[in-house]
DNA sequence: TTGACACATTCCTTTATGGGTATATGATTT
DNA sequence: AAATCATATACCCATAAAGGAATGTGTCAA
């Protein structure tokens, strides 16, 4: 089996550099293709085909005006991503002695029994 | 060019779900190799190979008990997705998108008639 | 209608993935 | 020393990525 594709959730999305720019880009406000071409100082077709993969994964929505396509941000899918971290967030606050000694306190009481 | 290795980052070692099981996994503390294979399901040279993409971006750390070897997690490097993601946190809270996107959608039907 | 503009799609190439299977390495027990 | 256990690595396969280059599609202007 191969790698999961880009599409499959927003996880894979945004694994790529390019598209998390392009997702900080969008979070100022809505902007067409050109703009963003510019931007990110990439080709055009790269640029598109970022914005399918964000398109697919509902983290950007289009609107079309005229013969440009305005790009959105919809932040809604950056949720699972978030939501899957909170349980670490505690974590790298606390002092690795502070684990530490959980882990220790945790294997003491195994030995216990 | 190719997708960029699964190893260049925490975004990239995460993207894949068995990886994220085993990070779950190692956040009840410290484990040896045959409870993940247990615990996954999944083939040993399996969760060896995910193991050592999880070692390189320094996710998990290991040590050396008897012939087993001990993983722990090492949450710091989910930090650099968490602070990515603060700039959205406030964004699908607001009730601004969900009208922006009434108004849009609104637009659009106008559009098309 | 033709041409220019904005954008999307297709094809090509290189590279890495993840699972399967087999085998190597290293520590422990007998 | 040999067998065994725990884990890592190597090899094969099918798949898909991302960038480059070329071309297709739809819209507006002259």
């Amino acid at each position: 089996m191969a790698r999961a594709a880009t599409t499959t959730d927003a996880f894979n999305a945004v694994a790529e550099p390019r598209r998390r720019q392009i997702l900080d880009l969008l979070a100022q406000g809505e902007r067409p293709v050109n703009d963003l071409v510019e931007l990110l100082g990439l080709a055009q077709p790269q640029v598109s085909k970022h914005l399918r993969v964000l398109r697919e994964v509902e983290l950007v929505q289009v609107r079309d005006e005229g013969r440009q396509r305005m790009y959105r941000l919809n932040p809604e899918p950056l949720r699972s991503i978030h939501d899957w971290l909170r349980k670490y967030e505690q974590m790298w606050a606390a002092r690795f002695d502070a684990l530490d000694t959980v882990l220790a306190d945790l294997k003491e009481e195994e030995d216990d029994e």
